[in-house]
RNA sequence: GCACCCGUAGCUCAGUUGGAUAGAGCAUCUGCCUUCUAAGCAGAGGGUCGCACGUUCGAAUCGUGCCGGGUGCACCA
């Protein structure tokens, strides 16, 4: 099914060439203000000035020609040329009627499925997750959800920091410290980490064996390997939890970790030298870039290649190798400048022909309270792991307080999606481009535009099936009849769905879907609170009925795409 | 010094890429549980969209210049 936007353009578009034989685009939004209609086209006033008329007259002229079949009721002109139009309640009603029985609901499945890759979360290694790693992490996982959800084929890439210099550091401190291999603990790790760092910037001595180890590394000697994987390990069983716990779907497989294109890293290099795009500058190999003072150093001095030396082999391997259309990156908007020239290069080069579209959807910085980026009293950072665990225990205190009837295992899956999805939601629903504020008050709130307020919602359309179920109400969907304004306004939300998730999928914003959400639970609200259902009769009870199940399919597949739980009851 | 991002209600944020009277949540205040879950609903107050010019039928949105905050810029990732 189309969306009511694309369906009114095509209408629109093709009066424009009716009434004046040329192709443009016709403008259509959704009206900001209800009195005016549901949706508007904005063309009139752009065209008046090519065509050298009068706006009011163009629209009249556009609206003459105009076939909206029975999608409108009602067509009028306003203000400088505005064409509004409201839909017909009857039409939104066969259009509901249909999307209910979509297992879709609306969203078809793409017709020509792209290879779309991933890069998202990307922890480092030998260091526990903090909360700045959230965004990345969950916002990576919604839109590769979205995306496959429209039938791509998504490859998602945990691109792990497990590489470099620093493991050069760590592994000198290790093997100082007398270690010969086997347990570690991530705790350890962090602070073996500090001390290395603190020994490398301290002693030069100490650095230049830290290289040493680095090298022995690089070329794979036994030692170095065998702590290297020991770290890797180590860390691994340090996240993987994290994700689990998140919904994110994140496993094993989508590791392609940085030491995993080591192998091609001279390649590339040798590539890029035979292309004639790398130089030697100042004793390093180095790629200009056009619209930068700096080039891209892509070796270094003496050798050792650096992370977009790595991050260029990644782009030549996601399009060779995996065969990507197209390669997202979600990563903080500090790289910005890092990957606009590794894009760059890798065009290039040939790594990424024309037709592959490289995205790189960064995120705004976490701030602390007083504005400044985000660190604790002791000037550390709050632990991920810290975080989830707090949500989800003041969503048990909640849901033990308002269902002490409910098992105890139930209550605990409730609190835990009720939890997590707070959390989730706080994150996802602001514009990922701005920097925000952490606050554990609002990443823990559990009322108003939250989380638990969509499964609140949901929870609620679940309890009146139960609630029919215990009458004897038998139900089958059937048709639906927008009759208040109620329903009409809850109707009319329900067929944005398929435009907004194309929005996220296009742009790469979830807070698109989030606002979506929240609206829709509003006007459910609105219905849940004039339109008695299990007491109505008929074709009406009919009607509600399946209403309410499209409404609460929406919201389910809403909150799976977000990666959020929504429970049946809480 | 060069480059990028941001500035909207007391606080946290939206504002579908230039459309009509700038919207939510939190906080404050007033009502509503004897009908499907009050994690809810209805309502009130709260704005120089950082400032100033400009572009045009129309600017929170685009341009220029200031002011204020953040970030990145040669061998870390």
């Amino acid at each position: 099914m189309q969306t009511i936007t694309a369906q009114l353009s095509a209408a629109f578009a093709k009066a424009i060439h009716a009434a004046f034989g040329i192709q443009a685009d016709a403008h259509i939004a959704a009206s900001a203000n209800e009195q005016f209609g549901d949706y508007q086209s904005n063309a009139a006033m752009g065209l008046a000035k090519s065509l050298k008329k009068n706006p009011r007259a163009v629209a009249e002229e556009i609206k003459a020609k105009l076939d909206l079949a029975h999608m409108a009721s009602e067509v009028s002109i306003a203000g400088p040329g505005f064409i509004n139009i409201r839909l017909n309640p009857t039409w939104l009603a066969t259009q509901a009627t249909s999307l209910a029985s979509d297992p879709q609901i609306g969203i078809g499945k793409v017709s020509d499925p792209e290879i779309v890759v991933v890069d998202y979360s990307g922890p480092n290694v030998a260091k526990e997750m903090h909360v700045g790693h959230l965004r990345s992490t969950i916002i990576g996982d919604a839109i590769s959800r979205v995306i496959e959800f429209q039938g791509n084929n998504v490859i998602r890439q945990n691109h792990v920091g497990d590489w470099g210099t620093q493991f050069g550091m760590l592994i000198e401190y290790l093997r100082k410290q007398g270690f010969t291999g086997g347990q570690l603990e991530i705790q350890d790790l962090e602070e073996f980490y500090r001390q290395a760092k603190k020994s490398f910037d301290d002693s030069p001595e100490f650095q230049a064996q830290a290289r040493a180890r680095v090298v022995a590394l690089q070329s794979g000697e036994s030692f170095e390997f065998a702590a290297w994987q020991d770290i890797v390990v180590e860390t691994r069983k340090s996240y993987q939890p994290v994700y689990d716990n998140l919904s994110v779907l994140l496993k094993s497989e989508h590791e392609r970790g940085e030491s995993f294109y080591n192998p091609f890293l001279a390649e590339v290099v040798a590539e890029l030298k035979l292309k004639g795009l790398a130089v030697e500058s100042q004793g390093a190999i180095v790629v200009p870039t056009e619209g930068f003072e700096n080039p891209l150093i892509i070796e270094k001095t003496g050798g050792g290649y650096l992370y977009a030396t790595t991050d260029l082999a990644a782009i030549r391997y996601r399009v060779r190798e995996l065969h990507a259309n197209r390669i997202i990156y979600t990563h903080d908007s500090r790289q910005a400048q890092h990957f606009a020239q590794v894009f760059q290069v890798a065009r290039k080069a040939g790594f990424a022909p024309p037709e592959v579209s490289l995205e790189y959807a960064p995120f705004g910085t976490m701030l602390g309270e007083d504005g400044k980026p985000f660190k604790t009293r002791t000037g550390g950072t709050v632990k991920l792991k810290d975080l989830l665990d707090e949500a989800e225990e003041r969503a048990q205190k909640i849901v033990d307080e308002k269902n002490p009837e409910l098992p105890e295992a139930k209550r605990a899956e409730i609190a835990h999606a009720v939890g997590i999805g707070a959390v989730k939601y706080a994150d996802l629903s602001k514009d990922r481009t701005s920097d925000y504020v952490f606050s554990w008050e609002k990443m823990l709130a559990m009322d108003g535009n939250t989380a638990p307020y969509l499964q609140y919602a949901h929870a609620r359309i679940r309890s009146i099936f139960r609630r029919a179920g215990e009458r004897g109400i038998n139900y089958q969907p059937g048709n639906i009849q927008l009759e208040s304004p109620f329903e009409l306004a809850l109707g009319k939300h329900l067929l944005k769905f398929s435009e907004t998730v194309e929005l996220v999928s296009r742009e790469l914003r979830p807070h698109y879907l989030c606002t979506y959400l929240y609206e829709l639970a509003t006007k459910f609200s609105g219905f849940f609170e004039n339109c008695p259902v299990i007491q109505s009769e008929g074709n009406v009870r009919t009607s509600r009925l399946t209403l309410c199940a499209l409404t609460a399919q929406t919201l389910a597949i809403g909150l799976d795409l977000l990666g959020i739980g929504h429970p049946e009851q809480m």
